[in-house]
DNA sequence: AATATAAACCAAAGATAAATTGGTATCCAA
DNA sequence: TTGGATACCAATTTATCTTTGGTTTATATT
């Protein structure tokens, strides 16, 4: 305790010199300051001294960093990975099905007020075109264009948006063992009768209905696909 | 008249030539197709010749072309504007209220099954936070926490995203004169007794309850845009 | 005259290399 | 032991080059 406190804590300095570096200098729009060493030697210290500084800072929450990026006023941006792969790659089956349940009801609930004729005769072909299909993937192909007909049907282009981005990422998930064999769909293909129950309902804008039988739907497809689960278990 | 068929068109010569290629040699993954120089030289025509073959083909719906990416097997994906931007600039706050009555509330319900005491506390300090808030600036950062803690307390990675994409949108949305003016919240503000119910929907683990009371938070949130848009027409 | 061919050029998209930046370890001196 | 300078690392951005479909122009060819 013998020498004096303006030298035994430098970086306290440090820090008040850094505020009021931050208050005179108009920053970039992004809030952005200078790289250390610039800052560093602007301020005429130390790296390891202003590292402590912006250290004391950000505990504070003036300020966040981030590697390869710098660092910044204010306080950090929710990180909202919309990244489709970025995405699918922290999510699995399980979670896409959840979501579509959340998802795609409501999507349905809409599109049963705002569908024209020329929408509806669009899903009616679609449902054709499933039944006739000769192999899974072209079975899959019309199936996923009704449901996206459906949420075009809406005319509400945000809303089509988040379907398409749901809809990439269900794509992109990895299904593994859960992916159905390259056999041709059956016509008692539990699909058939819903997706037309589906499509009635829109067309006779019963909003509740279609909600409830795209609800019904969805939750068919996923026991199935939790049911195919279990057997793959079994098997193992 | 007088010259052989297989010379006066001999277009449709590689169009077939082009087919039996394609049959025949299995692509990629993705189903790219060698580019155009490459391929003319390999079939030993004119590139400006297989380009119109590639035009017959593409008419067809057969292949897909994009330039700088190749040209693909199939029928061309669908667009998805999943880039925030493209989506702020093609929507308006009609269409964000809509997709958000519709979401929202879903999340909600699916937050009340999912969530932690953690999750909960955090929402009933974003409440107390919000009733404190000085400004409206101040308001809005803590009604936007709370309705982001539901989406996460859902602890699913694709319907936060899903939020996160629809919370970028709203806020990249040109709002004009919806915009509130910076006064401060009052106690008597409706949000915070809404908000209030759905947490303690959540709490109870009320997932219908949640979900209504989401549901009819954001109807009211709209309600109240639309009178405010008629104030300002009648201004006008 | 009409058409095909080759070459050159363009803009979009992808791939690669180089530079930047916050974070960390090491060595030296006071 | 502490502070400072240096070197290095990994994440990120920026710049550069290459690839690719689309277009134009000049030149043969018939």
């Amino acid at each position: 305790m013998l020498t004096p406190p303006s030298d035994t804590h430098p970086e306290k300095g440090v820090v008040t010199q850094l505020r009021a570096y931050l208050a005179q200098s108009d920053l970039a729009e992004d809030g952005r300051l200078p790289p250390e060493r610039e800052l560093a030697s602007a301020l005429g210290v130390s790296r390891a001294e202003l590292r402590k500084a912006l250290d004391v800072l950000e505990a504070e929450g003036q300020l966040w960093r981030h590697v390869g990026k710098g660092t910044f006023m204010g306080s950090r941006p929710l990180d909202t990975f919309a990244d489709i792969a970025a995405l699918a790659r922290r999510s699995n089956p399980a979670e896409v099905m959840r979501a579509r349940i959340a998802m795609e009801p409501e999507i349905t609930r809409a599109a049963a007020f705002t569908a024209t004729p020329a929408d509806i005769s669009e899903m009616r072909l679609c449902l054709a075109r499933s039944r006739q299909a000769e192999t899974w993937r072209q079975y899959e192909g019309w199936d996923t264009r009704l449901h996206r007909t459906i949420a075009e049907a809406t005319q509400n282009s945000l809303l089509l948006g988040l379907f398409d981005t749901l809809n990439a990422v269900r794509r992109a998930v990895t299904w593994g063992r859960l992916r159905s064999v390259p056999v041709r769909p059956l016509p008692s293909h539990h699909s058939f009768a819903e997706h037309e129950a589906i499509v009635d309902a829109i067309e006779h804008r019963d909003m509740a209905g279609a909600a409830s039988a795209m609800r019904a739907h969805l939750m068919t497809v996923e026991r199935k696909l939790m049911e195919k689960q279990m057997r793959a278990a079994g098997e193992g």
